[in-house]
DNA sequence: CATGAATGAGCCTTCATTCAT
DNA sequence: TATGAATGAAGGCTCATTCAT
């Protein structure tokens, strides 16, 4: 028998996350994204079994993907402030090399579609900084806030961050990042 | 076109607001839209000559509508900081109350029709805070930042605190707000 | 604005009746249907909502114009036996007349569509020989049986003999009819 | 073709029947009959080299073995009567326990299929109660009509009962099938 | 101005069948 | 023989838009 091919699954993963990014989930026409892969509408029923599916399976792979890589190596001795610098670094960076991703993932949690996501899946991930929050707090250096709430400022600062960089009102030298990093520090420093 | 019946004029837009807010543009379909004016398909097209003209038409008469109330009585004499918060609260207060049309506007930003937006209209937009931030600037209150960037950041703390007391994860209360305030003003500050 | 055709609506139940009575519902494609009526496949819609309403609409139609029809002059003054064979002829001319009609409700009846017509139709119908049946009983001229059995069977031959009619293996003509309708009356007579 | 495992062949065959009863030819997709019997789709290609196929050879397969069954041990030494309510029980019983088969058959034979069908096997088949009735006929018992017409009213009634049966109407008991038989009886006998 | 009727273009999905191992 | 992968050819249905009154 034939083998499955996993660039093709890949590929189809790719061409999604171009469409999304280009002309948002309804820009997903599965005829469009089979041609696109170089394969038949029909194949691509063969991975996914339906364009919900498609959207869904693919925003659950990244979310897992995701939330595996962020922490990493933060776990230096390094002074608290730093270690938040290194982690929005790592995000910045992280937002622009994959920002179709983020897009991706972005949409899908504003979408019905999050909702079929399995729940172990959207649980799992956002620990990313809570735990660093923590340690901050504890050192005094940040204010005493929910977690949540200093996750959600923080992560409206990145993104608009990102966003600038894309939008290339600043660039992505040691100069700018430093003056937005400076505002998220500033916003929630004790 | 768009001649007769004002009253049906402005429900055609305010049920395209609820949908678009409820289910996005895609939920939007003249023949659910006219079901829900009350109205039939065909009318729509009198007052609308195309599905595009009718979301393109209405975020540019949102647009300027929003661009004129903004700056208002802000001008009273106040100390900065309170100036700021007054206007800080106007948006807060505005994005609640307005809730549908701020969401409007916002998708409509993201997608493709934002082309199609004369651009007279989106320049004489977004004149807000400028002229704040210069008076903040020069009282030595607020960082020497580029006013386009001061914006965005403002922009986004803000955005993401109308979500969070969208979500009620925050309560449109003084203290909650104060809080985020401080975030806002920490951030900028000198 | 264009007013709706009737003869549209009809044209559409009569190719329904040909398709379904040469390939059953399976044979009845929207896209071939529009095309034979002449419409366009949305037109289709614009009478029927889906495959299932166009089916089970046309069903229930059809259902409740037989149910009016039936009985109608039987009620002369005639012996019980002459008032039987009155009602069998009826019903055999009008099986071959319609015969469309009758293979249709037939192949609805053991089709999940029949579940879908509305309980009212299904009830209203078959009183036809009913009242026919006690009439006989209390002459003592047939068996004493349940009134549905006695449908079953008379309906059961009759319907055998509309099929050796349009086979061609009998001859619809009083001599042939005749030797069928006393196979009937032999069946149920005391 | 059909050279192996004996047993895949007889799953093959006994899940189509059922697939058949509960839902027609239309319920019978390749791949669902696949996975019921537990092989994959290219397998029952192995089998049967199409759809059409695979229905015509079971079909074919059934009408010959019913064939060969029927007139069996009715040779016996009984009077007339009782050698047709024999038969006739035979024929209750057999259609009751291989209802999925004769409805099958009886499906197969409206169908587009039965042209398929090789002529010889259906030719062979019917010879079923002809013999009886040339007997009946020579001993005066029935009524002089013509073979076929005799054994379609016959089949009729039969069959009506089997369904009696099969919804429940009536019992699969002495006193209920010898009613039955009545009804047959009394329609053909001099 | 108002509207119900009509339509073309397209989208998602299914399914029998063939390929390649 | 056995099978998972791959596909073409539909089929049902939707929707923005145009027609005709």
């Amino acid at each position: 028998m034939r083998v499955k091919d996993e660039t093709k699954r890949l590929a189809i993963i790719e061409n999604t996350l171009d469409i999304v990014f280009d002309k948002g989930f309804a820009g997903v026409k599965m005829s469009t994204l089979a041609k696109r892969v170089g394969i038949s509408v029909s194949t691509l029923y063969v991975y996914y079994e339906s364009k919900e599916d498609l959207i869904v399976s693919i925003a659950t792979e990244l979310i897992a993907r995701q939330t595996k890589n962020s922490v990493k190596d933060i776990t230096e001795d390094l002074p608290f402030k730093l270690k938040m610098k290194t982690m929005w670094l790592y995000w910045i960076h992280f937002s622009i090399n994959h920002s179709k991703e983020m897009h991706f993932i972005t949409q899908v949690k504003k979408s019905p579609y999050y909702d079929k996501i399995p729940a172990v899946i959207k649980e799992t991930k956002n620990r990313l900084g809570i735990d660093l929050f923590e340690l901050g707090k504890k050192e005094g250096l940040i204010r005493d806030i929910n977690n949540e709430i200093l996750a959600s400022i923080i992560g409206a600062i990145l993104l608009e961050t990102v966003n600038l960089i894309i939008t290339k009102k600043i660039k992505l030298n040691e100069e700018d990042t430093d003056v937005m990093f400076s505002f998220a520090w500033n916003a929630i420093k004790s």
